[in-house]
DNA sequence: GCCGTCTTCG
DNA sequence: CGAAGACGGC
């Protein structure tokens, strides 16, 4: 019996694919609770059998039709699916959430946004700025219970989030509108970022690289899209120091374009 | 110094991802002409590096856009192309023809056909007859020179060149209409349909499975659609019993629903 | 670049 | 069933 628990959060971009890399991960990484983004299929297409065979048998589910979006948590402890906020006004598969060992897991995929960072011209940044406007409010009323908030918010809120804070205060993920927005609703909800908690603000922290870049571990252009938050209720208990970027991940056999990041808890 | 000439015939369908596996029945058949239907590249994307390294370096191309048709010869000796006969009233790469140590090879993709056996309400049959009928009067002027016509001919002429004359004569490939303008092209042109020279009428052959059985093997549900013809100069040079269907290449990794068809003549 | 789906073709 | 292309999404 383990008093700890370790949270993954890993935009996996399609799980029929690389489940086999989420069952290398947890070989070796032996996570207690796996969140992953960017599922792309239907419940009923969801590989079951790996992630049992991974030693992670609970899973809740949220797919949708037509290979876009999706998240599903799986849990090697039994879990208990709870209701999630509703922060996306499309109806999109984008939010679960589920009570594991007395903790509520809230996991999110945020919309990318588009190319084009103005709301009046580009629908899809509108509905990134409201789904963050819907964060805070949504989890702003306070619980006893340990909350923690994980996903790929598709934002990169500090400086040093990004490989050039200078080039990319125009570009979609850092421009201001949505750091901005993004810290309001984290402060609103008093959620603590841990990466920024576990490192110091002035170091670069990144845990996504385009697929685009011929090689991306040597361009090293990357970005802090993936996020993990603890409510208050929830930060004593998180050992800070075990937050990690799995970096190595990035790379290997036909790899995800972010890599998966985690932290552990006493429970 | 080799005094035999092995050509082969094969439907590869598409050989950028099926160049292994020309590769592997080089190595092991080691034939001198390799004639490629279905392509489906341009002739700029066709893998030229892999067949050189096969010792395949001499190639004659005739790729098209849009990833369909495409026919190619691929030779150990030195190769100069010949002008191919306009069969295709659609203009299609689906004939190609080369001089090889003295011999013509002439490689052809006839048009499957579609469904529906009837050229009034299908076009793609209309053409498949169209060009069926050119291939005689294309072939017809006698000419001294030996000449090889190899390919994928999209007519199982014989009873049993299929599984079942009954249930497939009004299946597109082996209805009368087909059969019979096959034939007779091919008599016009004195042509020697080099399988049932070494194989007595009463056997079954087969060079093709659908993919879409579930085991094409056990089922066996096959039709001879690869061909093998010979002008009267080539005939005597030929070694009919060296005509063969390398079955054993419909399996393996990832096949193409097509089994390769060889034989040797002396040059 | 790398997913997914859809369509076309065989 | 299994290719390729075109498109949308990130």
């Amino acid at each position: 019996m383990s008093n700890s628990l370790k949270i993954v959060s890993w935009n996996i971009n399609s799980v029929r694919l690389r489940a086999p890399n989420v069952a290398a991960f947890v070989e070796e990484e032996q996570p207690d609770v796996v969140c992953l983004q960017e599922t792309k299929c239907q419940d009923g297409e969801f590989p079951e059998k790996a992630f049992k065979e991974m030693g992670l048998p609970h899973l809740v589910l949220n797919g949708q039709k037509g290979g876009h979006h999706g998240v599903a948590i799986a849990s090697r402890l039994p879990i208990e699916r709870i209701e999630a906020p509703d922060l996306c006004r499309h109806g999109h598969s984008r939010v679960i959430a589920a009570k594991v060992a007395g903790v509520e897991v809230h996991n999110i995929y945020l919309p990318a946004g588009g190319d084009e960072p103005d709301p009046e011209v580009n629908d899809k940044f509108a509905h990134k700025l409201d789904f963050l406007e819907r964060l805070g409010p949504a989890y702003k009323k306070q619980s006893k219970t340990p909350r923690v908030l994980v996903g790929d918010l598709n934002v990169a809120p500090h400086e040093n989030d990004v490989w050039s804070h200078k080039q990319l205060l125009k570009i979609v993920s850092h421009t201001p509108g949505e750091t901005e927005r993004l810290e309001d609703s984290r402060n609103q909800a008093a959620f603590a970022d841990i990466a920024r908690l576990a490192v110091e603000d002035h170091q670069k922290l990144y845990s996504w690289w385009s697929y685009r870049a011929k090689d991306w571990a040597k361009s090293n252009r990357g970005r802090r899209l993936d996020h993990i938050w603890m409510n208050p209720a929830a930060l004593p208990d998180t050992k800070i120091d075990t937050f990690k970027i799995h970096l190595a991940w990035r790379g290997g056999w036909k790899p995800s374009d972010h890599a998966p990041i985690s932290v552990e808890m006493k429970v």
